[in-house]
DNA sequence: CCTGCGATATTCT
DNA sequence: GAATATCGCAGGC
């Protein structure tokens, strides 16, 4: 069951939260890759500088402008790929960046198409760059439907409630740095961990 | 665990 | 030329 258009024609900062908990899915080549969205940011049109539509559009970011529910998906530093959804109405230039997912299904597609294996199978799709490499998701996705298209889809998950999810400042900009419009759901367990010392060596790298 | 740095397409100055 | 919504590797602790 895929999420219908009404959702994305809202706020983008309500849409960055509400997706939190829903599950990302693309079929590419025949093969399925499902995961759980747990990280996200909010980029807002002409009045939010970080945005890629602040400075008007451009051959790269026209799909940014297009109708909620459209998938906006560039080139990053000349390597990575991210994936955004576009929000709210035709021409407003807002979108949601999906940072991190936790896989779901089709983890060892999601491998092989990762050049590196991480450590962790929750790190296959943490990071944005990381995340469009395990679901194959490349140009050939820019301006899909996300309400129509076979090829990717986001489906309702379960709710996640708001004293597990952060907001934190958003990742790898210069301008607009103050505002808190980065949303992410922490692992269940975690409170105080990260305070405890730990003994002894680092196991190290093997290999 | 943490930090620093190179790779490289698109856009803007 | 310079900057950019990043990642993986190298090296230190």
């Amino acid at each position: 069951m895929k999420i219908d258009r009404e959702f994305y024609r809202r706020d983008a900062r309500v849409i960055a939260r509400a997706l939190l908990g829903c599950v990302l899915g693309t079929r590419i080549d025949g093969g399925i890759t499902r995961g759980m969205i747990v990280e996200t940011e909010a980029y807002l049109g002409v009045d939010d500088p970080a945005s890629h539509s602040a400075r008007g559009r451009t051959a790269r970011n026209s799909a940014m402008f297009a109708r909620g529910g459209t998938a906006y998906v560039y080139l990053i530093y000349g390597i990575h790929y991210c994936f955004n959804v576009v929000t709210g109405d035709e021409g407003t230039g807002e979108a949601v960046l999906v940072r991190a997912a936790l896989p779901l299904q089709g983890v060892e597609l999601m491998r092989t198409r990762r050049r590196r294996q991480p450590r962790r199978e929750a790190d296959l799709a943490m990071g944005p760059g990381r995340l469009a490499s395990a679901f194959g998701i490349d140009l050939r996705l820019n301006h899909a439907d996300l309400t129509l298209d076979e090829r990717i889809w986001i489906e309702p998950g379960e709710h996640i409630d708001d004293e597990h999810i952060v907001a934190t400042p958003r990742i790898g900009i210069s301008k607009g740095v103050e505002l808190p419009w980065r949303w992410v759901a922490r692992p269940p367990v975690d409170s105080g961990a990260s305070a405890r010392v730990r003994p002894g060596g680092s196991p190290g790298r093997d290999r």
